[in-house]
DNA sequence: AGCGGGCGATACCCGGCGGGTATCGATCCG
DNA sequence: CGGATCGATACCCGCCGGGTATCGCCCGCT
């Protein structure tokens, strides 16, 4: 099975629409219908149910774009870390580190000065993402590691070392009458008068209903807590963020955030073990 | 990049040597070298060193090859997966199940006998392989499921659950002094006079050096034990299988051991998640 | 030093296959 | 019933993957 076949195959079980999806792949619609009846002549499959009118995935074609969509990401994968490994013409090709932009403000730093002052330190990019992007980015290749925040993000599929482990606050307008109480419990957080949890974007860029004001980012989320519209709950460590008029409330019964280190599980290379190394001593 | 480019250059990068590259992929040198060059030129990156003498990998190299091995393990398993899932005409595909010959011999009747209980249960293959093939087995979609027995097989990954924790007993010549110990240490089987722990086969067929037998499976292995030939230490759940002129000691010091049941982590069917529900009740 | 052999690169040819255009056949809609 | 939509079919073309023949290089043997 050809990457080209299995491209084709995803394009059109995703659009479920012969036409469509040869205008995704650039390419005609008479060669796409012909290269998907002879993927299934080899594969001795049906793979597609032709309506003549509406195109309908089979149960063998459900397997295979969940099987090819990942095949699709080894390969892409392989593809980026070897361009990398091949640019970096002093040998070791450095690291991509991606996390979510606004999260580990305090142990980022500390884990790129630490690892930097080792002595076979390669250089690290740091890459910020939007949420659930990061296991996408390692398994494609766009990075080679992660920081994670359990038990928000998934780590399926990929190998960690459990980093930090912290409680979480609410974030309240500094003048709110319930940012002077020692502690709050999460029942009295999500029920505030006026100042709903926030929304955030989906991995297909909407967003959930509710109350909430729509966020992308803590700069923004900010924001609208300091303007009495909004309220939520995150790791301590988020207070080195907080602007002067906000308050941080703990909040004892909010799960334990874990920060993990995580890396796909085939491609741990030297330079990747030394950060990790240096991660769990810090 | 397709996966023919992928094939061969993982096979030169294997075998270092373009004829031979060339004989086992069944087409002639000339085309060989003109693909991999092509390769080299796409990707911008130079993949070996051609020495007219020898050739040797780049660390671009050897980094295609790494990610490369995955990328094509990932292709094959959207191949067989798909397969199967469309010979299945009643729209199960079943599963396929993979422990190591002669381990988990009380779990896995167990197993077997309350998922199939179940109300959904489908017809589960048992595939008995060598020791380590497991991990290989579930990456290209050979199997959907494995029983992993830790420390001994690595699980990265994949995804796991916990099903049960034993002790290690010795496994010892029933007439043997020690056999009527109550317990012994884990220093004490391993020196033990003309009693040598057999050596087990690698990943590539080869055995390493050592004084003891060299055995393929338990049988092979118990006969050398019956014979005063060999002593082993083995997860106490081993003792349903023993012959009448074996004993069993336990070995308090041992790393205790844990069987997981694990599954590659993109590819959790409805059928598999059944399947692990029933073993966690176990 | 000279020569033969092994190995990868190059040159060149051919056939198959991937891609294009034109068109058909079926189905749904107004 | 006619038009529109959509996948399948028919047919043609150009590229590329694969083959054979040969070269160039370098090592090792004598």
């Amino acid at each position: 099975m050809e990457t080209r076949e299995l491209r084709y195959f995803v394009a059109v079980a995703e659009e479920l629409h012969f036409g469509r999806a040869a205008r995704r792949l650039g390419i005609a619609q008479p060669p796409l219908s012909r290269a998907i009846r002879q993927l299934e002549r080899r594969l001795g499959v049906t793979l597609l149910e032709r309506d003549s009118r509406s195109v309908t995935l089979t149960a063998a074609g459900a397997v295979l774009l969940r099987e090819g969509r990942a095949a699709l990401d080894a390969v892409e994968a392989a593809d980026r870390r070897t361009r990398r490994a091949g640019q970096a013409t002093n040998g070791d090709p450095g690291l991509v580190l991606v996390t979510k932009a606004g999260a580990s403000s305090e142990l980022l730093p500390k884990l790129l000065d630490a690892y930097a002052a080792e002595p076979d330190a390669v250089p690290v990019e740091v890459l910020l993402c939007g949420i659930g992007e990061q296991e996408r980015l390692l398994r494609d290749g766009r990075a080679d590691v992660a920081l994670l925040h359990l038990p928000f993000d998934s780590t399926t599929g990929l190998d960690t070392e459990e980093l930090v482990t912290e409680q979480q606050v609410a974030v309240l307008p500094a003048g709110h009458p319930l940012a002077r109480r020692p502690h709050l419990r999460m029942a009295e957080v999500e029920t505030l008068p006026g100042l709903p949890m926030p929304r955030w974007p989906r991995a297909d860029g909407s967003y959930p209903d509710g109350p909430g004001p729509e966020v992308r980012d803590h700069a923004q989320l900010f924001q609208h807590i300091a303007l009495g519209r909004a309220a939520v709950v995150l790791p301590e460590s988020c207070r080195s963020l907080l602007l002067a008029d906000l308050a941080a409330v703990p909040v004892p019964d909010a799960p334990a955030v874990t920060t993990v280190i995580a890396w796909p599980p085939h491609s741990r290379s030297r330079a990747l073990a030394g950060l990790v190394r240096t991660a769990t001593r810090l």
